[in-house]
DNA sequence: TATTAGTTTATAATTATTATAAATACAAAC
DNA sequence: GTTTGTATTTATAATAATTATAAACTAATA
């Protein structure tokens, strides 16, 4: 975790930036809970607890810096919340979900599946991908074995 | 126009719900500018100009109506507003966009791209996809070329 | 006609997010 | 070590999008 938030704290002083106090404890929770997708006001919360003197705004100005320094990602799934979520260590591309419509759970898939459609874009569209957001809806594996179960 | 109109009406009857004029109107709006990718508030403002008396309560509601019987699609290009998409006709997902970082213009993609990355997700994942969401962030044509220019 | 269920309107309320101004921290210059 | 300037944070207010509520309306039904 300390070899991660250092490489943060390089990111941010590339461009001139502090690893402010506050920010490091909103790194922190984020690397704790790097398999959620927190919101705002779940990080704000989580942080409340290490450093309680921290305002709310502060977690969105951080979150929404370390999104232009693409070292989390802001999605939205729907739900009119955005949610932040850590850069896998050295990924080029924001990873995929699986967003369960049954149960409401959100796996990540880190492979990159979109190469090939990438190049399709590039070639026949003429558009320089840059970033995508992949989010697949349906049945995870474990809704789908209760639905079985219950026929 | 009507002949998809009447489709429309044909999938909420299906469904026992009703074609009101005022959710007449919102669907012909739609209609007309299917290109666009409206927000709820730019459909209540052209929807205004045929029924005036609509209110912005119910453009919400008929929007959510008709995302839940996927006849539009209901999504978030990160700027905080929804935005509603007519389904194409026929189509079983979703398509796809090109959001350009530099102008902010929307393209479509209806091909479906997908296929080949729905089976590995089916069968590496075990994940039932029901539908999919896939943007992607980039440079488009017209930008690139004036780029290229300025340089 | 009276009743009922579904729908819409107008308005208030809620929620997420952003803006503002004053206070604070901190590094560089003196 | 003090001063000065800039970046950052806090607390609060403001904004914008969306949803909830209650009263009114509509159209079908008994
Ligand atoms: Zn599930
Ligand atoms: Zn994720
Ligand atoms: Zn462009
Ligand atoms: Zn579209």
């Amino acid at each position: 975790m300390e070899h991660r938030l250092d490489r943060i704290k390089k990111q941010l002083h590339a461009q001139s930036y502090k690893l402010t106090p506050q920010r490091e404890a909103i790194v922190r929770v984020l690397l704790e809970r790097e398999e959620d997708h927190l919101s705002a006001e779940e990080v704000y919360l989580l942080v409340k607890e290490i450093a309680p003197e921290i305002g709310l705004a502060t977690v969105y100005r951080t979150l929404d810096l370390l999104s232009e320094l693409k070292i989390v990602d802001k999605i939205n799934f729907g739900d009119g919340v955005s949610s932040y979520d850590l850069r896998k260590e050295g990924a080029k591309h924001f990873h995929h979900h699986l967003v369960c419509t049954e149960c409401g759970s959100v796996e990540e898939i880190v492979d990159d599946l979109l190469e090939d459609v990438e190049k399709i874009v590039q070639n026949d569209w003429g558009f320089q991908v840059k970033d995508h957001r992949l989010t697949f809806h349906g049945v995870c594996r474990v809704c789908q074995e209760i639905t079985v179960k219950a026929t």
